[in-house]
Formats: structure tokens, sequence, C-alpha cells
DNA sequence: CTATAATAGTTCTTGTTAGTACTATTGCAC
DNA sequence: GTGCAATAGTACTAACAAGAACTATTATAG
């Protein structure tokens, strides 16, 4: 038989596809609360601990740099570096060349947060990702890709 | 060499399990942008989408339910149930046997939107997951999989 | 039967997210 | 060099998200 069948509301939830669609979500969301769940003890939210990291061994990014590498856009981003700033872990500066950036840099202070807690986090998600082989590390990583490029 | 090296915060960005960490947020990232995209016409956000989703072809079903189906917490749920509410899809009714319950079942409204809308957004999923073969299919559940177990 | 624990849902807070409208500044066409 | 488009960041809105405190109801230990 194998005609081309009608997707109808009984049926749609019998696609292939599906179990993927779910294992995505929730691979993303177990390593999510992983992830959340090392920074119980610092005082810092995901998106605040991957801003403090990006800007850890550089010399200041503007906003648009600090976006386009975390992955978070311009509009939410005022607010997370604004908690950071209260915090004093963050201090912003114009730009001399051009007035439209606005330079963010650690301050001492968020300097001596990232010397501390960024190799703490990436030894604390290695116990885990060291779990899985080399080939499947690799295998993965290219599957996740394949999958990024046919939403692109 | 290979000696068992410190890991400090000028290389810990040098682990090899980063790439996948970057493939696994962005692929995730870049399948919610297309999710979201296919309901610009019906006026649904994806939490609202796939509440009406989780309850098509039920007679109804409780918080806790909905919450376990949808990966959605309880605290969420009451708001995205509310405006659901709001928009005549759903309607609340509480349990006789245990008045802790309350059932959310569709209109009929809400029912026709299902049966509309569901098979809609899975044949416009599946557009694109029939770029992947089947071996790509199976072996990204596979390892999705494993990368939720590790992190379990 | 009664005290207490467990469960279901709501409410509230803080923070993230996406998107739109807005201001300021800069670059470019002419 | 002026006018206009592009760019950078802020302000604001609606919604989602996790978690804690709270109320109501039900189950259970003794």
């Amino acid at each position: 038989m194998n005609t081309v069948e009608q997707m109808t509301h009984k049926n749609a939830a019998d696609q292939e596809f599906l179990p993927l669609l779910r294992a995505l979500v929730r691979a993303y969301q177990a390593f999510g609360a992983y992830d959340t769940a090392g920074y119980a003890g610092v005082d810092l939210t995901v998106a605040q601990a991957d801003v403090i990291f990006t800007l850890g061994n550089t010399d200041g990014l503007c906003f648009k740099d600090i976006g386009e590498k975390t992955l978070i856009t311009k509009g939410t981003l005022t607010g997370v570096i604004e908690r950071l700033e209260a915090k004093g872990l963050v201090k912003k500066t114009s730009s001399a060349t051009d007035r439209r950036h606005v330079i963010v840099m650690l301050t001492t202070k968020g300097r001596k947060l990232f010397e501390k807690e960024f190799p703490r986090q990436i030894a604390y998600l290695k116990q885990r990702f060291d779990l899985l082989s080399e080939k499947e590390l690799k295998e993965a990583e290219r599957l996740l890709s394949r999958i990024q490029e046919i939403f692109s």
C-alpha cells in the first residue's frame, strides 16, 4: 500500500519525527536545569553568567558584540547588563570613536568572579559531558549542526 | 605528555565539549524560531498551542497532567490557561470526585482550532524534518536521549 | 476520630524573552 | 554640506519561566 496519507488531527500525532522533536526539547531542558543548578551558590542567572563569561579575557565589548556571542537580543541585554551593573560586576563606558557604542567591561570584582567561577562551571559541566564517548560527542555535534541547518 | 591539566580561566574555554554545547543551544533555538513562526497567523503562542494540542483528542485533563505533558510548571500554567480561557478556547470545571482537581477541556471553538491547526503545524514541521534521512533521524534521537540521560 | 502530611492550584516575585517604537549618532548619496 | 538611511542602544509591552508562600482539599497514621 504505502499510499500518500492525508494529514488529519487523528493521525498527525503519529509522525515519525515527533520522538526526535521531544528528545531535542528534553535534552535541552535537562542540560538547562543542570547548568542552572551550577549557579546556585553564586547569585547569577544563566544569562548573567553567560555575559560575564563572554566579557572574560577581553578588554570590553559593545552591546551588539555581546548579543551576537550570547544569542541574547538587545532589548533583553539592556536589563541583564543593568542587573550586573547593580551588582558591581560590570561597568559601562561610551566609545570615544563612535558615541553610539556603549562598551561594557568587567570591574575588578567582576574579573575576580569570572576567574573563579568560569573554570568551576566548565569543570562542573565537563563531569557530565565526559560520560559521552569521543565518538558520541562528535556525532551529536554533527547531527545538532544538521538540525540547526534544516531550520535556518 | 597528556598530563592532567589544571582548569584555569585561560584554558577553560578550550574544552572539547563546548562545540557540542553550542550546537545544542543553536539547534534548539533554530527549531524554536521556526516553530514560533508557524503560529504567526493563528494568534497563539507556542505554550498556548502546546496546551491546545495536548487537550486535543481527550475529554479534558487536570493541571497536573497538562503540566507533565507540556513540561510547563504549574505556576506558569495558571496564566497560560487563563489566556486560553479569555480567548474562549478552553473551559475549566472542577472534578466531582476530588475537588482539588480542576479539569480543563477544549470548547467547541478550541476543538475546531485544534482540528485545523494541529495537522497544519505538524505538516509545517514535517517539511523540514523530512530533510533528514531515516538514519540521521534515528541517530539524532538516540544521541539526544543520551544527552538527556547524562544530565538527569 | 483527629492531627498531620501530602496534593492541587493560585498568587506573587524576579528575571528572561521577543518584538516594537523611540532617540541619538554616524555614514553616505547627491 | 544637507538630507536620509543605517546603526546602537533604551524604553516599553505581553508572555513565559522557575520557585516560594499560600489556601483548600484529601489521605493517612495513630
